[in-house]
RNA sequence: GGCGUCGUACCCAAGCGGUAAGGGAGCGGUCUGCAAAACCGUCAUGCACCAGUUCGAAUCUGGUCGACGCCUCCA
């Protein structure tokens, strides 16, 4: 298995520290709203790439924090008129929402910040006492980024230069340098309620702080794989290394992916574009979770998405038909007890690891999917698919939908009155009442379920758009 | 200014020196009460452009054009 590390901008080969065991770190969420489709390509690579990593076998160990604390959550909170819990509760909730909506499978822990103010003191303690920081006038103390020479290898970019710099303003904390970041904010009235007592005074930890504290707390000082946005690489990925670092003296992370971000109709997602959707936008808007999972993991994770509804659609029909097939192998999986894996079978399993292997190439291996999707419907349509290989079969595709989740589906109910309209057409199709049996059609087309009539009955299925 | 990514058919997209995977859309057929699905056939002498290296280049080198990202808290 290789993936690309971005410290050194090459693919390697993936050694675990600890065989057959992966520790693994995703940048999670900053509660203040709900997330974006842009933020859910994060976390459904992350997704596939924890699902990938179990489908190898490997015993994976994840976390994924929640920033519960920051100048937005306070912001926004103080606006809402509520208590920076109660507001940062709303949102996480939503977050595990969308979660189990879009079938990520959950990390094992989810820290939040607020919750470890003590372990992040205790650190910024530990870097205070090697001489990595500094304390102004207020309270706030900034880790010095001319004590720690390794600065900017994952950023690629040259300390020195980050020195003077037009977007460099913010003295508000009253630093030495431009570069250098805050460990810890001293209280400022715009905090409102919001503050803990420290060493420094009262005030609240900087960002950067909470990531190497919670991920060394769950997965020790050095662990395997850091993950997040590509926006993440500078400054948030760079200042987590030099602190975490300099804090343990031991290495930190072996290695780093990060995704590309998304594009919405080829235009930058924001709110004043009128392209800025949450995943209950889209829900909304008729897209169904699986369509968007299949779109948001289909690209691959280094290049750039435009997300368009044409694109949904896409990934829609898809799904149907994986899960088409589904429905074809379960018709001659007949007595079921006995399963083989034929040569094409076994032929496609081990080009789509293969395929993933590389840097999780998911074109790659949904290209071998559906050549072998291809050849299977053409044996069932010639009735050359013995029960045995289609019990196999059967198989090999619920371990594919491991990895890309999209085939099984709970929600895939209707209510009754849409059962009742399908029964009464199927009564007026047996009486060859056919203008009635197109009223009902239509009828149910209008609420966004489409009906096919097999040799075996009536299915349905979900509008695409 | 510094660092970096990308340009493959109508759309998406793999490919990493050996003669263009796959998906969607379209078109023509088979099937069907109608439809859908599925199946069969069709759909890039060419991979932004120009040179070069090579027996051989979408793949390597140099250049040109174009799109984009980061350079202090945005996934």
């Amino acid at each position: 298995m290789k993936f690309y590390n971005t410290l050194h901008r090459k693919k390697e080969d993936f050694q675990p520290l600890e065989k057959g065991k992966v520790t693994l770190y995703t940048c999670g969420p900053t509660v203040y709203d709900y997330a974006h489709i842009g933020n859910f390509r994060a976390y459904i690579f992350e997704d596939l790439l924890r699902r990938y990593l179990e489908f190898s076998e490997y015993d994976v160990l994840q976390v994924m924090n929640i920033t519960d604390i920051d100048d937005k959550t306070i912001r926004r909170s103080i606006e809402e008129k509520m208590s920076l819990e109660d507001f940062t509760d709303k949102y996480t909730s939503s977050f595990f929402e969308d979660v189990e909506t879009l079938k990520i499978i959950p990390a094992h822990h989810y820290p939040r910040a607020t919750e470890f103010i003590p372990q992040m003191i205790e650190t910024i303690k530990q870097l205070e006492d090697k001489g990595f920081t500094y304390t102004t006038e207020d309270g706030s103390v900034f880790f010095k980024i001319s004590q720690f020479s390794n600065y900017g290898k994952l950023a690629n970019l040259n300390p020195d230069q980050l020195k003077s710099g037009d977007r460099v303003e913010d003295d508000e904390y009253g630093k030495e340098e431009g570069r250098d970041f805050a460990l810890w904010k001293g209280y400022k009235p715009q905090d409102g309620e919001v503050k803990w007592d420290s060493p420094w005074g009262e005030g609240r930890p900087g960002w950067h702080i909470e990531c190497s504290v919670m991920s060394t707390y769950y997965l020790s000082n050095h662990f395997d794989i850091h993950c997040g946005g590509v926006d993440n690489i500078f400054p948030h990925h760079e200042n987590e290394i030099a602190q975490s670092c300099a804090a343990s003296g031991e290495a930190f992370v072996n290695y780093w992916l990060h995704n590309e971000h998304l594009l919405v109709e080829g235009q930058k997602m924001s709110k004043s574009m009128g392209n800025f959707y949450t995943l209950r936008d889209l829900l909304e808007k008729g897209c169904s979770p699986e369509a968007l999972r299949y779109t948001l993991i289909s690209t691959h994770y280094r290049s750039k998405l435009n997300f368009t509804f044409e694109k949904v659609k896409a990934s829609q029909k898809c799904i149907n038909k994986l899960r088409e097939l589904k429905r074809r192998l379960k018709k001659i999986e007949n007595d079921g007890e006995e399963k083989s894996l034929n040569s094409e079978t076994e032929d496609m399993l081990s080009k789509f690891s293969d395929q993933l292997d590389d840097d999780l190439n998911i074109s790659g291996a949904l290209g071998e999917l559906f050549i072998w999707v291809n050849y299977l419907f053409a044996e069932l349509d010639d009735n050359k698919l013995d029960c045995c290989s289609a019990n196999g079969a059967l198989l090999a595709l619920k371990k594919i939908d491991t990895v890309l989740g999209v085939v099984d589906c709970a929600t895939l109910d209707v209510d009754e009155n849409i059962q009742e309209l399908i029964k009464e057409r199927e009564l007026a199709r047996s009486d060859k009442n056919w203008a009635k049996a197109d009223e009902v059609r239509g009828q149910l087309d209008r609420l966004g379920i489409i009906l096919d009539d097999t040799p075996e009955g009536t299915v349905w299925k979900r509008k695409i758009d």
